[in-house]
DNA sequence: CTGCCGAGC
DNA sequence: GCTCGGCAG
């Protein structure tokens, strides 16, 4: 063997083994990645997203996501719905696809066929109508959660439906939402998505001098009762998941309002 | 609105 | 495999 190739040897398998760690590190989450198909910089969204327990946070055009391999869904995904988001147009359900910025991989659809659960969205369709790409960007698997469909189209739908109702009245909303990944769940398909048994809702609102937010918990069953009767406390959220939400709040701003389980100020 | 599924190509 | 259209909560 002469040095020429001893050498391309040797720094092949250096950047092979580099490219091992690095991908073993990602794998356990051990380092931060973001990724995904637009760079957030100075806007709404960059304020107000959430920490990522799960170390992977993917950026899309109209939404972010924080995505757990080990649950084969996103802890959170969070969007600003603007008043002009709202829009009647029509869209075409297109087919759910792989998320292909999700560099762990996202769990394919099929996972959910015959599984009994719907696929359901966490960035409702019904909220990016104002364009096809937009409200065909939320037809991604790391987007939905197996959810119950009496569920999803009971209560669910109600409360996305009031957020859309308060993007209205309000002028604009910012929203996160997701399923509780802890405790003992079910699991769904060859990949094992986990089937969570809560789901939660935090909204921020803030126009001119006044911030207000609230936030839902609900269990992942239907129910006739009213919304506020699953209103909490940011807080008790954040203790539920380990997600810290608005960590770029003015920190008295945010202890205040985020100890709070009033939802003063949001009219159902 | 939220979805699923079967027929037909 | 994909698309259309019907059906249900």
């Amino acid at each position: 063997m002469n040095r020429k190739t001893k050498y391309a040897l040797i720094s092949g398998l250096i950047l092979f083994a580099i490219f091992c760690v690095r991908w073993y590190l990602i794998e356990s989450a051990l380092v931060p990645v973001e990724t995904g198909t637009t760079i957030i910089t100075d806007s709404d969204r960059a304020f107000f997203l959430p920490t990522s327990t799960t170390n992977q946070v993917v950026h899309h055009n109209t939404y972010s996501l924080s995505y757990s391999e080990r649950h084969e869904q996103a802890e959170w995904v969070a969007y600003e719905l603007k008043k002009s988001h709202l829009s009647s147009t029509n869209h075409k359900r297109p087919y759910f696809e792989i998320d292909k910025s999700v560099i762990t991989e996202a769990a394919h659809w099929r996972n959910f066929k015959n599984s009994g659960y719907d696929k359901g969205h966490l960035c409702p369709a019904g909220d990016r109508r104002f364009s096809k790409e937009a409200h065909d960007e939320t037809f991604l698997t790391s987007n939905i959660s197996p959810q119950n469909h009496d569920f999803n189209s009971g209560i669910w739908n109600r409360l996305e439906q009031k957020v859309r109702y308060w993007a209205r009245k309000y002028d604009g909303v910012f929203v996160i939402t997701g399923g509780v990944l802890k405790g003992n769940m079910d699991a769904i398909g060859v990949e094992g998505v986990s089937v969570p048994n809560q789901f939660y809702k935090v909204l921020i609102n803030r126009n001119n001098e006044t911030t207000k937010m609230i936030a839902f918990l609900m269990p992942h069953k239907d129910s006739k009762k009213p919304l506020y009767e699953f209103v909490v406390s940011v807080d008790e959220v954040e203790a539920l998941t380990g997600i810290d939400f608005f960590p770029k709040l003015d920190d008295a701003i945010e202890h205040n309002l985020e100890a709070s389980n009033s939802y003063k100020g949001w009219s159902f």
